[in-house]
RNA sequence: CCAGAUUAUCGGUCGAUCGCAUGCUCUAAUAAGAGUAUGAGGAAAGUCCGGGCAGCAAAGGGAAGGGCAGUCGCUAACGGCGACCGGGCGUGAGCCUAGGGAAAGUGCCACAGAGACAAUACCGCCUGGAUCAACCCAGGUAAGGGUGAAAAGAGCGGGGUAAGAGCCCGCAGUAUUCCGCAGUGAUACGGAAUUGGAGGUAAACCCUGCCUGCUGCAAGGAGAUGGAUUCUCAAGGCCUAAAGCCUUAAGCGUCCCGCUCGUAAGGAUUCAUCAUUUAAUCCGCUUGAUCUUGAAGGCAACUUCAAGGCUAGAUAGAUGAUCGACUAGAACAGAACCCGGCUUACGGAUAAUCUGGCUUU
RNA sequence: GCGGAUGUGGCGGAAUGGUAGACGCGCUAGCUUCAGGAGCUAGUGGGCUUUAUGCUCGUGGAGGUUCAAGUCCUCUCAUCCGCA
């Protein structure tokens, strides 16, 4: 789990990184980044819709695997950066580790932010 | 040993590394660091019921609407639970059961059938016209056949008749009432009297009895002081007058009433000063119909008493990630104001009590 | 979290407790045309086969009430909507 300062507040701060932010898209993931001056540290949120596994601990396992890759490699992230990934499908809960982290450092490294 | 029935408990553990939230303490000084303690469920789920709590002026009575339905109990309450009764299923342990009222009234009963409920004679049987027979016509007949889910709807034997029929009788049986006895009671057992009567459906309207206001934590609340305007401010008494107190009336009480009861001080708008800046933050928020153990009462649900404990409180949402071992890439699954139930999902493990069958002693 | 609605052929969408599938779109065949479209006529309605006046399944699913359920009752599944 990320420390509260890498996780967003409240509901219009998501707002504004979804109007100014840029996408990536993977297969089964999407990235949305923006560059907040007003900030000192970068911030994260996954969002998962129901639509994807209607059971909640499938997504919160996935919400929280996400954030696990992002925790172990918080040194190389450069710059106050908004995160929001989307995601688009279930297997995430259930591939391995490696090729998760992979993937979402394979979305991070095309936004050149590590 | 095999096959079952019921109930209860558990539902990953250990180790290593890296992390998160809250409380407390210290450093520190408004932003962090260190230490330490604690950190999802039996269903947290579905949101199907019931309550607490909050707001709507929320006491009372009534109407409409809604709900429930064997009896007795338990409970804060319930559509829940327990015990018992009746009915059904099973060899049995046991399981299932929306189980008031159809002579209060209304509606409906398709198709088929002669006739579908104060309705009916199609075939058959019998009598007559009418006579040897057939056909036909009129009448009698609900025993037999046919139609249908259901046909005057409960059988057997005898009498009776033109033919028949509870038309009459006996037995069996049904229903109702009364008595005795057991029980708080539903009811059971025994006895007596009456009963020959036109169905089903109330998870159709309805009747009877009982319960019930609506909205939901996204409820609801969140600065202080002073001033002005306006709405409702009636009558009488005490008093020189004001203030204050008392009595009565009107008004209001979100469907109706205003007999009872409550209601007198508040509401709305606006100005000034400081405080605050916006889907944020704080309160509500977790000590509660609470949990554990023991004792007592009760068949039980449950209740009472004593001692001890504090056991999630997040807010884009904490309880996790990776690796290894166990014996197997553990099932269903994530608190969101809080409780009591119900229902549904669930790989497996353990324990207790009981039933049937087989074998051995 | 709280509240509410819907579910019927391939699609849309009817049906008072009484033969399920009206009607429209579609699909198939025929007529018309040089050809296609449009139009007109008839048929088909899920599955199976013997191609029929056949058998069987069927109103999201499972039970119940009823002689009989798409309709009434209970539970459940899926989809959709609203509330700061």
């Amino acid at each position: 789990m990320l420390a509260r300062n890498n996780r967003f507040h409240g509901y219009s701060s998501l707002n504004w990184a979804y109007r100014h932010g840029e996408t990536i898209r993977d297969h089964k993931l999407s990235l949305k980044y923006a560059n907040n001056q007003r900030r000192h540290t970068y911030r994260v949120a996954v969002v998962i819709s129901r639509k994807v596994n209607k059971s909640a601990v499938v997504r919160n396992r996935i919400r929280r695997r996400i954030y696990e890759v992002l925790r172990s490699n918080s040194d190389a992230i450069k710059g106050n950066y908004d995160l929001i990934f989307s995601v688009y499908g279930d297997e995430l809960a259930d591939i391995s580790s490696k090729e998760l982290e992979v993937m979402v450092k394979g979305l991070l490294k095309r936004a050149n932010i590590i």
